[in-house]
DNA sequence: CGGGGGCTTGAGGCCACTCAACGATAGTGG
DNA sequence: CCACTATCGTTGAGTGGCCTCAAGCCCCCG
């Protein structure tokens, strides 16, 4: 139980910044922070959505499954970033820890309580909603038409435009995570990786695949068509 | 200038219905009809988000595309659909009528100011976006990890679902566009629905390949795995 | 009747997938 | 400390599914 003296807008940026200054007394809204292991299970598709995260340290994968196995990666979870925020009852994806990940935990039902009074907060869900809408449908685009260089250059583009740290580029997912999330297998990944090198486009810190700087933005982004 | 004397929600319903009766003065929100010809644009990628839709009679195409001419196309909007309802300033997709089309539109300014006093039209806008959400998440599993007949069998269902008449589905886009909607080319649909043809699944009415009739849905269903 | 758009079908090619081998690294236990 | 194993990543060889290119049919429409 934390956060019981801090402001709830400190905690949950996404969703209470742009609030104004609230009634004196603040909104008391549970916040547990939990860890998962790397690989385990958050929340599986189809369950109850109880709960909203945010992610304090690590790395969330979310997915769909086909019955038969085939998995596609629907967006990755980075430090601060909230998921598993559903509008309906049940979560639409499953959510794992791709690293030992700490997240932070609120009570869906207490942040609908609030959205209902406070208007702020009512259009902040909707400005997250639509966020997540914004890069289905640029992830859609991607899945739908292009080639395995230029999804791979998008990806690079989209990790490094979100990481903080300028410079080196630490990748938390494994080849198979970035296959399942690109619609391509890990193979490809690896290939378009490698020609990347090739090319001198980026390069590898270390021995670590995980690890990679890019040492041409310009070149990169121009495998990373405009729509 | 329609629906003067109407009731808003009877006219909007997507965003209006499950509203509450509202104060005794009907909200004053202009209402015109609109029709587009066969294959005019509507509205363009990254135009001013001035106006919201919905379809009254005909269909339409969203799309995305790169700049060098590959098409995503992200929805197709039937009767009744509403579309083009942004959250930020500017449209997403550009949209075209596939067919003779009639469109009702509102501005958007006066919907936002109507969210802002009704919480149910607020919660409504909120659905609507997250109904969206949905069915681009669902999307990208299928261009990330169906294959052509799975595509061609998904495509087939929902327009099954979506469609009012039941028997006859009677498809407005060609080849092309559903093509374009499953990240296939015109060749590949062509055959698919060939094979589905040839399995007794599906059939066609009279001499036209735009009116199909499902013989075997629960066959149709078994090649659009579960998730 | 000629022309064009939409659709189907065939033949061949290519990009990404499949299958496989191999190296590197980290974790485990003797 | 060193096998031993499992995981991860790269690379090569070959396959296959979808794409490309092309021809031809049908229907609509001027």
């Amino acid at each position: 139980m934390l956060a019981r003296s801090s402001t709830v807008s400190a905690d949950f940026p996404g969703i209470f910044t742009d609030s104004k200054p609230r009634s004196s007394a603040p909104i008391r809204i549970f916040l547990n922070e939990f860890s998962y292991k790397k690989g385990t299970e958050i929340f599986g598709e189809k369950e109850p959505a109880d709960y909203v995260y945010q992610v304090v340290t690590g790395a969330v994968r979310s997915y769909k499954l086909l019955s038969d196995g085939r998995r596609q990666i629907g967006a990755f979870h980075l430090a601060g970033d909230i998921f598993g925020l559903e509008i309906g009852s049940d979560h639409r994806f499953t959510a794992e820890a791709i690293v030992d990940t700490t997240v932070r935990l609120m009570k869906r039902r207490s942040l609908e309580l609030v959205a209902e009074s406070d208007v702020t907060v009512a259009r902040n869900l909707l400005n997250m909603t639509t966020s997540n809408l914004r890069h289905a449908e640029d992830h859609m685009l991607l899945l739908g038409r292009k080639t395995s260089l230029e999804r791979v250059a998008a990806f690079l583009i989209e990790m490094d435009r979100r990481s903080t740290a300028a410079g080196v580029l630490a990748l938390p997912m494994c080849r198979r995570d970035i296959a399942d999330y690109l619609g391509l297998t890990l193979e490809t990944v690896s290939r378009a990786l490698s020609r990347l090198h090739d090319l001198d486009i980026l390069g590898f810190v270390g021995n670590t695949q995980r690890q990679i700087v890019l040492r041409d933005r310009e070149k990169l982004a121009s495998f990373d068509l405009q729509n």
